[in-house]
DNA sequence: AAAGAACGCAACCGCGGTATT
DNA sequence: GAATACCGCGGTTGCGTTCTT
């Protein structure tokens, strides 16, 4: 037995917001406030609409001070860097923006930066599939890693992948097929598998504050589950370790708008992917042993397993 | 110029968490 | 402790706009 339904959908208006309707909300909220209660909020203005409906139009649209379009690079750079960590916690990403909504954030990561950053995975799959019908010599392993992949939900996916991309950028020579991935900002992730923590901790440029902290920090400051992701924060790092603290700024940046648009990345930011874009699913496993899905199925393995023990998938 | 495809964004839906009774 | 109601979130959908053929 489901709960039951907020309102009467019979008699609730849905589809756009008119600006009669906007006008009401949004006048009724800045005189008297939500009044604790976004249910009975529409009654009270006289609007048929659901409470839930008015919430995110005020939230989302008619909130004072809300920015719409135009991200900057360091939002994007805060945005990649906090989805990597941390997932798909739009509403905890959005509050390190002023003026961005979670659904403005959600929206923008869903159509640009997702694909600018991931976007040649259509072709590499495809070239995959060719590759899979054109032999039938896979080995059992592939066959247990695809089954993987399709296990992991899509945000695990591109996380997995956006970490590999910058431990490639961080590690271009290739050692990291010795050290299984690591997640920014989890230490327990770097226990797991045996591997310094301190070359992927991140650091994310706070744009309200206008100051830099650790990712693990941060993450502990916005009070997120005391799960794996943050147990990277616990004590506080060593001068050791702060000696190693590398900026994940600089690698999303390159990744985002490519190493020959890094001055100029503003103008790369509407272009979509161009040439000189990392260009992720092109690289092959000689050149690449951990910067791809390519690389050796026991690393492969490695990183599910880090990632599902971390994620508690 | 027209049709279809792709894109971008606003809005909706359903679920989990939490407060209240 | 159970039931109920609401809030807030993330995923998804629908539709208008823009681009491509």
């Amino acid at each position: 037995m489901g709960r039951a339904p907020c309102c009467d959908k019979a008699t609730v208006k849905k589809g756009p917001w008119s600006p009669e309707e906007d006008a009401m909300l949004k006048n009724y909220i800045e005189e008297h406030g939500t009044g604790g209660n976004w249910i009975a909020l529409p009654h009270k203005i006289g609007l048929k609409r659901c409470g839930k409906s008015c919430r995110l139009r005020w939230l989302n649209y008619l909130r004072p001070n809300i920015k719409h379009g135009d991200f900057t690079p360091e939002e994007d750079s805060i945005i990649c860097s906090l989805y990597i960590s941390i997932g798909s916690r739009w509403s905890i990403i959005a509050a390190q923006l002023p003026g961005r909504t979670d659904n403005d954030v959600k929206n923008y990561w869903n159509t640009k930066l997702k694909k600018r950053l991931l976007g040649r995975r259509k072709d590499r799959d495809a070239h995959h599939r060719q590759s899979a019908a054109a032999t039938t010599s896979e080995t059992s392993t592939e066959n247990m890693n695809d089954a993987g992949e399709r296990a992991l939900s899509a945000s695990a996916m591109e996380r997995i992948q956006l970490c590999m991309q910058l431990q490639e950028l961080q590690n271009p020579l290739g050692a990291a097929h010795h050290n299984p991935l690591v997640w920014p900002g989890c230490s327990r992730a770097a226990t797991l598998s045996n591997n310094s923590f301190n070359s992927n901790r991140s650091t994310v440029t706070l744009a309200e504050q206008g100051q830099s902290i650790s990712m693990n920090e941060h993450l502990m400051s916005t009070q997120l589950e005391g799960g794996a992701a943050m147990d990277g924060g616990l004590g506080s790092p060593s001068s050791a370790e702060n000696s190693n603290v590398i900026s994940m700024e600089a690698e999303l940046e390159e990744l985002l708008y490519g190493e020959g648009n890094r001055s100029g990345k503003a103008g790369a930011v509407d272009g979509g992917v161009q040439q000189g874009d990392v260009d992720w699913w092109s690289y092959d496993q000689g050149k690449s042993p951990a910067g791809c899905w390519d690389f050796a199925p026991e690393a492969t393995n490695a990183v599910f397993q880090d990632y599902t023990s971390v994620y508690d998938i």
